[in-house]
DNA sequence: CGGACTGTTGATCAAGGTCAACCTCTGTGG
DNA sequence: CCACAGAGGTTGACCTTGATCAACAGTCCG
């Protein structure tokens, strides 16, 4: 897999090497879901809410929301997507697209179109699989985040929240660094987690003041892991980890 | 697909029927995931929360509910499974379950190990585009949810879930009843919904006083269609319905 | 007939929403 | 270099939604 990551910095290569490991096929299978890159300042629609044309989302640099609008004004964005964050591969098979997506800062981005990604599954049944091991960790992330909104209060959702992010983000870069950089406004956090702006505000503060964050502009650090963990419910088993390897002794190819 | 309909009567076919039309392979493939059916009482625990083993569960008949308890004693249910329903498909292609299955009503059901799902698939590619666009409304349902929980009120909520239900029990049986059989508890809908008991059920009474709903015992019937969508947000739009057919165009088999 | 479970209703309370003022950046144009 | 504007963030005062506690009623099953 080295030439092609090479070819085509992609952070979705960084994230199924875990899983594939370079057969030419897979490759050509994988180089052609890269097509069609594109650049877009913040704040621009991607994808509307609605669409009939079904396209799957693959980010590969700066930060993404898939949100929904209701008539009346009210916004909840249902994730942030992270580069390397393939949004929904499944959303070809729908009739219309249940929720926009919008970029938060500039954003260097793919549309995979449902032929494309039929053509690729079909080229490489591993790739395939790689898609499935995608989509199941999105998934993860739903139902967590169902759970934060359903059953945790405001400190929790936020805790939840900023280490959800910030262990995406290390799973992504793959370093192990505490600080990391936090684009979202205060007004999508709340649309994020079902809060008011004002409350987002109150709530972080006191979290820095307790010493579990501290933020610097954009910048976030967790100056105590251990207290995040506790207040957002993240124990070793609430985040599926995914398998470490795929398992070879499957008949997938 | 007519014979394997008779021999196995399972509601995942009905669902599946608009997408495969009876290649005997396809037939196979899709019988093999039928294997080890089960049958269990109400109120038991069919997938357990961390569970490293990971199979799939496909619900035949019955209700049961995917939830997680947190270890303080909250519950939230992610969703509730209907017949026909196939959770979490990926499930297997990670290290632990995020959340348990329990059933609700007696259940007959099958476990899928990642083995036959993986050699179901891989013996034909359609079943794996039908699995993926069972995973796609899976992902849809999971989306609303978290609308519904982080920007809609209680009445709105409940108003959603009564809709939500009564609209997937009507594709699964393909009958267009005004009524429908609701073997949860006002407990499990507060858990489903992130409310208090209590809210539920004054609530379910200010829609019953309306005029909207009417309930009898655990049949439920909806007496102002229009009004409920209008409360619970439902617009044409918002629920992305799949797609009439399967593409037979696009390069599958 | 009794007990457990589920649902209903009233009274009170608290988490978080709303409104409004103000502050702090940051970028822009004069 | 300063004035200004606008966006994002903070803080205080007050209010609303829904949680909590408690009592009681209906229902199902032994």
């Amino acid at each position: 897999m080295g030439t092609l990551d090479n070819q085509l910095p992609c952070a979705l290569l960084t994230r199924l090497q875990r899983y594939m490991d370079g057969h030419p096929a897979d490759e050509a299978a994988l180089s052609r879901l890269n097509g069609e890159r594109r650049a877009t300042p913040a704040g621009r629609r991607l994808i509307e809410q609605g669409a009939r044309e079904r396209s799957a989302i693959l980010i590969h640099e700066g930060w993404a929301i898939q949100h929904r609008n209701l008539p009346d004004g009210r916004r909840q964005i249902i994730d942030f997507l992270l580069p390397g964050d393939f949004c929904d591969p499944g959303a070809f098979m729908l009739r219309q697209a249940g929720a926009a997506v919008s970029s938060i800062t500039p954003v260097s981005y793919s549309l995979v179109g449902s032929q494309a990604l039929l053509a690729a599954v079909t080229q490489s049944p591993r790739l395939g699989v790689c898609l499935w091991w995608i989509a199941a960790q999105e998934g993860a992330l739903l139902r967590a985040h169902i759970v934060a909104l359903g059953r945790m209060n405001a400190r929790e959702r936020i805790a939840y929240l900023v280490w959800e992010l910030w262990h995406r983000l290390r799973l992504a870069s793959g370093q192990p660094s505490i600080e990391f950089r936090m684009p979202a406004s205060q007004e999508m956090i709340a649309d994020a987690i079902g809060l008011s702006v004002v409350h987002v505000s109150r709530t972080l503060s006191g979290l820095e003041q307790d010493g579990i964050i501290r933020r610097r502009g954009h910048t976030w650090r967790i100056d105590d892991l251990e207290s995040l963990c506790r207040i957002a419910q993240v124990t070793d088993r609430s985040w599926p980890e995914p398998m470490p390897r795929h398992p070879r002794h499957h008949p997938v190819a």
